[in-house]
DNA sequence: TTTGGTGACTTTTTT
DNA sequence: AGTCACCAAA
């Protein structure tokens, strides 16, 4: 593969970053005469960060150096952040004695940055620090003590509660003389990171940090705007525009669905021939539509089209030119970002319009959309706080630090076993295996992270954790009580900042028997939100598939027809003549990985086959039970029979793994719930055709009740409309949703059961 | 004292 | 998906 990967650089003359450093090295090495003329041409050479060369890194600058003529570098072991790509203290421990021989070494002992407090705090860390080639250090704050000690805050509750205790400390931290640019707040993880930023601008805390620019509310209005332009059922519809008269009310969305879902409507044909009996803000809305899309459609230049909805055919930008305050500059910042984004995408002739919203997925489910959420250099001078992880913190200081979420378990993160440790003997100048090699460097790498995000502050260093959660006690990190003595422990009680709730309850009227399949309450309890757009709203839209998955949806048919014939038997014929016909029908068969993919649903068909032993089958049926008040429908794929003609096992097929956790959720359960209901001492099983495991359905009692009992909680909850996101950067980038999920417009929504 | 069941919480870091 | 903390049963 690596073999493939640099023949098509090179054949499209193209370098990546190793090539950065790879080529002139080779080049240098090889070329002896052209590495004394590039030597002799540069006087002095100043390395910043040396701990996080790698060796690639070393052997260019012996070439740049030769002897280490001239050659100055600064590091510091303590701040070795970047093992995990390559970089190694290794170098630093080598310098003078062979990388670079005859060098000499120096130390600071007088810090310039932090006060006296601080500086002990982090030296007292730094104690216990056992690194690789790390020598004493005495450092003294040039500062003298400030009277403020290094604080440690222990917050009661949920996340909520420690954004709260983070808004007032900050504005504390403000009073005392601190603006909000001199305040900087540090976490590990970016996703951490953007539900803080999002928690303190909900605050009134101004912060220079939009979170993922493709969630906010200002860009999700105008996503949706562009995707009414090729979805044909409108799903963006049901969504609560910023704009006002642009929001169809909730009561008003099921005259749309009865009038879109069908094949043959094609986008935007709902402005021109709108569904009968709407109400009257409802036809206002799609005359509003009607100017605010007028001549766009899927083909149309999508920078112009969001520069020309967001100018002149709607107020949204006049509108945040002219609130003025922070969280109205916040939105300004995070369209013009967007604007920016959209503006850098390369140019399609057709369908340029899906093409961006299919790369906005992509993007962001690689989590590849991290630069978007900083604020452009240009805002810089905005007076808001810094939020940014501790990697992109190194180098940088501010007068206040504040480090949230030191909970056990956060900060030093476990480390997880590699994927790929390095073989055993592999890593020059150690001894230890692979493995073991990889865990310490991961906890050394841990100590620096923390080490780096303490060494920030210059005058106020404030630390957080949560303390009591709803039902447990959660430890603080054990770094925190290697702060040293002059720590301040603090259990704080955070102010009340009167946030409006996140999902408030939908109304809702039920008419009839409430019917739900396991399937739907199964996505009930994976997103409530979703569970309402599909299958209380009705709104369609498929999840966008991979190859892979339509690979799934061929062997699923494929074992439809299998169990429709009636016997399932490995000298029957029928298996590989199913799968030809349906793979040769399918567009799956002209892909370059055809092959790939036909042999392994041919080897899923296999599976099922092996795993049936030829007993009569009786086809698919359904048992159906009543709880709390509500019908739940449970599709059996097939059942066995006995001699007698009475069925014995019941069976559901999986086409995919079995995940770990498959065997947890109450909708699974509801089967055996059904089974010992409708057919006692029947066996239930679900096949899993990736894997070629079953599983038995068997539950003790007490464990099975509480199954029973979240089931009708979901169920109740569900009828009181309680349909909450829940949002995760893994999944919601696939939903069909992805663009209009948020806030549901107002109103009642009838729901019918026949 | 051990164990199994449960709910809450976090899912790296990036030139 | 894995860890942590708690609780109740074994």
């Amino acid at each position: 593969m690596y073999e493939s990967y640099n023949d098509l650089k090179r054949s499209l003359d193209c370098v990546d970053f190793g090539d950065l450093v790879a080529l002139p090295t080779h080049l240098l090495e090889t070329r002896p005469e052209i590495a004394r003329a590039v030597a002799a041409d540069i006087g002095h050479i100043l390395v910043d960060e040396y701990q996080d060369v790698n060796r690639a890194s070393v052997g260019l600058l012996q070439q740049l150096s030769p002897g280490g003529r001239n050659l100055w570098c600064v590091g510091d072991v303590r701040q070795s952040i970047y093992r995990f790509r390559g970089a190694s203290s290794f170098n630093l421990s080598r310098f003078e004695t062979q990388d670079f021989k005859g060098g000499s070494r120096d130390q600071l002992d007088v810090n310039y940055r932090s006060v006296g407090e601080i500086v002990d705090s982090y030296q007292a860390f730094a104690a216990g620090m056992q690194i690789e080639g790390a020598t004493p250090v005495a450092l003294k704050s040039n500062r003298g003590t400030s009277g403020n000690p290094v604080e440690f805050r222990s917050v009661d509750g949920d996340t909520e509660r420690e954004i709260d205790a983070l808004a007032d400390g900050i504005l504390e931290m403000r009073n005392a003389g601190h603006a909000f640019r001199d305040q900087a707040l540090l976490c590990s993880g970016n996703d951490r990171l953007a539900k803080i930023g999002a928690g303190l601008e909900a605050r009134g805390i101004p912060v220079l940090y939009l979170g993922s620019l493709f969630e906010r509310p200002e860009v999700k209005d105008l996503l949706a705007w562009i995707s009414l332009l090729i979805d044909r059922r409108a799903m963006a519809l049901a969504r609560e525009f910023a704009t006002p008269g642009l929001t169809i009310p909730l009561g008003d969305l099921g005259r749309f669905n009865e009038a879109l879902n069908n094949d043959t409507a094609r986008p935007l044909d709902w402005i021109k021939h709108p569904p009968a009996g709407l109400s009257e803000p409802a036809a206002a809305a799609v005359a509003a539509y009607s100017s605010l899309l007028a001549g766009f459609d899927g083909n149309s230049p999508p920078w112009d089209t969001l520069a020309q909805l967001l100018l002149d055919r709607s107020r949204v930008a006049a509108q945040i030119a002219g609130a003025g305050n922070m969280q109205a500059r916040a939105k300004g910042i995070a369209l013009w970002q967007l604007i920016n984004f959209v503006r850098a995408q390369p140019a399609g002739r057709s369908g340029a319009i899906p093409a961006l919203l299919e790369r906005i997925r992509r993007l962001v489910r690689l989590s590849d959309d991290r630069d978007l959420r900083h604020i452009p250099q240009a805002a810089g001078a905005i007076d808001a706080m810094r939020l940014m992880t501790m990697h992109a913190s190194k180098g940088l200081e501010f007068r206040v630090v504040h480090i949230p979420g030191m909970a056990k378990g956060t900060l030093p993160r476990n480390a997880a076993a590699p994927a790929c440790p390095p073989p055993d003997g592999m890593i020059e100048g150690s001894d230890l295996d692979g493995e073991s090699f990889a865990e310490r460097e991961h906890m050394q790498e841990q100590q620096c992270l923390f080490y780096v995000a303490l060494s920030r502050a210059r005058d106020r260093l404030l630390v957080y954790a949560p303390g009591r959660t709803k039902k447990s006690e959660r430890q603080p990190s054990p770094f925190v009580a290697r702060l040293g003595f002059g720590l301040s422990r603090l259990y704080v009680t955070p102010s009340s900042f009167n946030l409006p709730p996140d999902n408030p309850s939908i109304a809702m009227i039920y008419r009839g028997q409430p019917l739900f399949r396991q399937s739907e309450l199964a996505l009930y309890e994976r997103c409530a939100r979703r569970f309402f757009y599909t299958h209380i709203l009705k709104l369609g839209g498929r999840r966008t598939t991979t190859a892979y998955e339509d690979m799934h949806e061929i062997v699923r048919q494929a074992v439809r027809e299998l169990i429709a014939t009636g016997t399932i038997a490995a000298e029957a014929a029928g298996p590989d003549e199913i799968v030809e016909r349906l793979w040769s029908a399918s567009p799956l068969a002209a892909l370059p990985a055809a092959p790939a993919y036909r042999r392994l649903a041919g080897e899923l068909v296999r599976h099922f086959v092996a795993m049936n032993d030829g007993k009569p089958i009786v086809p698919a049926h359904r048992l159906s039970f009543t709880l709390a008040g509500a019908t739940i429908e449970i599709e059996i794929d097939y059942a066995q029979t006995d001699a007698a003609g009475e069925l014995r096992e019941l069976r559901q097929v999986q086409t995919g793994h079995r995940r770990t956790t498959a065997m947890e959720g109450a909708a699974v359960m509801a089967t055996l719930l059904a089974v010992n209901d409708q057919a006692p001492g029947c066996g239930a099983e679900i096949l899993f055709l990736s894997d070629a495991a079953r599983e038995r359905l068997s539950l003790k009692d007490g464990p099975l009740d509480t199954r029973r009992r979240k089931l009708e909680a979901n169920i109740a909850a569900i009828l009181s409309g309680q349909f909450p996101t829940k949002t995760s950067p893994r999944s919601c980038p696939k939903c069909p949703a992805f663009f209009m999920c948020g806030t549901v417009p107002g109103g009642t929504f009838e729901k019918n059961f026949a």
